[in-house]
DNA sequence: CCAAATTACTTCGATAAGCGAAATATATTG
DNA sequence: CAATATATTTCGCTTATCGAAGTAATTTGG
């Protein structure tokens, strides 16, 4: 009856996590080459696509508490990387901007497996394409539906800058 | 020209990295729904399906050093929910062995999310099914393809004891 | 306009995962 | 048997993350 609809199942969980840990090594590998780490890059594109974002927001975005972010952004202050501005109206909030070194680490650092990957997707075909897109946000939005608070404000913010090449 | 597949290509990886936030998420959740992190998590499902693995085996299958493992074990040992038993035949190595503590630890844990996704994903028709697993695997070939070490020897490890009902 | 409550952030102290190098014990080989 | 190789653990370190407490600034109620 559900025989094949209950493999299925089994099937796809399995191709999910060998998506995630194929994705957990090339975050790996990506932050590794672009010198700051898995978590310090995400903070770091997302401070790129909302410069001067403050903490809060950033916490939000990404889930995890203020303290983490504190830290997080600590070090790649140290990096020189970001830096921190007291905002003026609200002086409690801190606006964190980029600088022109966290640009060009950020520019430099999408390859390595992120490449090979894009490289496979580009040669596909048009409809192939489509379809791989179109599941696998259906599977995303099974997954996340149902924990939609904070990542509503913003979603999966942007991973280009690895397609962008004109 | 590739206009489109530019940004199909950026779709893609948005979508991948909505679903590893929810899976990580997810991951969280349901460890901590069943006493133990997601890492030792791992580590017990394993156990469970190999059961006497040895250590240098789940570095491997899990792609972390021995040292890793190590603690993992220490930990899920401390808990009752496997222990170790060094080998008759080679006594350098080490048995990992699941409890009955750790087999009722895994039953109870599987759902929560899990049990989400699994039934939106069986709700749907059969060809979407299809589709939808066909699609997964393929960027999961994608993905990782070129890092085909240590994961060949195992691929994903089962997830089953959520489908699982006869 | 001040005291109290709220808000934004940082600091502090913990825990967990992870690594690599050194240590230990046991095989295996020549 | 000595030398080498292997399996695991121990040790010291880094990162990510959390929650609680602390600090500074804003907002609110009187």
């Amino acid at each position: 009856m559900d025989r094949a609809s209950h493999n299925r199942t089994d099937d796809s969980l399995i191709a999910l996590r060998r998506i995630l840990r194929a994705t957990e090594a090339f975050s790996r590998e990506l932050a590794q080459s672009a010198g700051v780490t898995p978590a310090q890059l995400r903070v770091l594109q997302i401070v790129e696509q909302r410069d001067g974002v403050i903490p809060k927001a950033l916490a939000q975005q990404m889930r995890v508490g203020q303290a983490t972010v504190t830290s997080l952004v600590d070090k790649l202050v140290a990096q020189g990387l970001v830096r921190r501005q007291p905002s003026e109206i609200d002086r409690r909030q801190t606006h964190v901007m980029i600088t022109d070194r966290g640009r060009d680490c950020l520019r430099q650092a999408p390859d390595a497996q992120q490449q090979r990957y894009v490289r496979s997707f580009q040669s596909l075909s048009d409809w192939e394409q489509a379809q791989l897109v179109s599941s696998l946000e259906r599977v995303a939005e099974m997954l996340d539906a149902g924990q939609s608070d904070a990542s509503t404000v913003l979603d999966a913010g942007r991973i280009d800058s690895v397609t962008r090449d004109d």
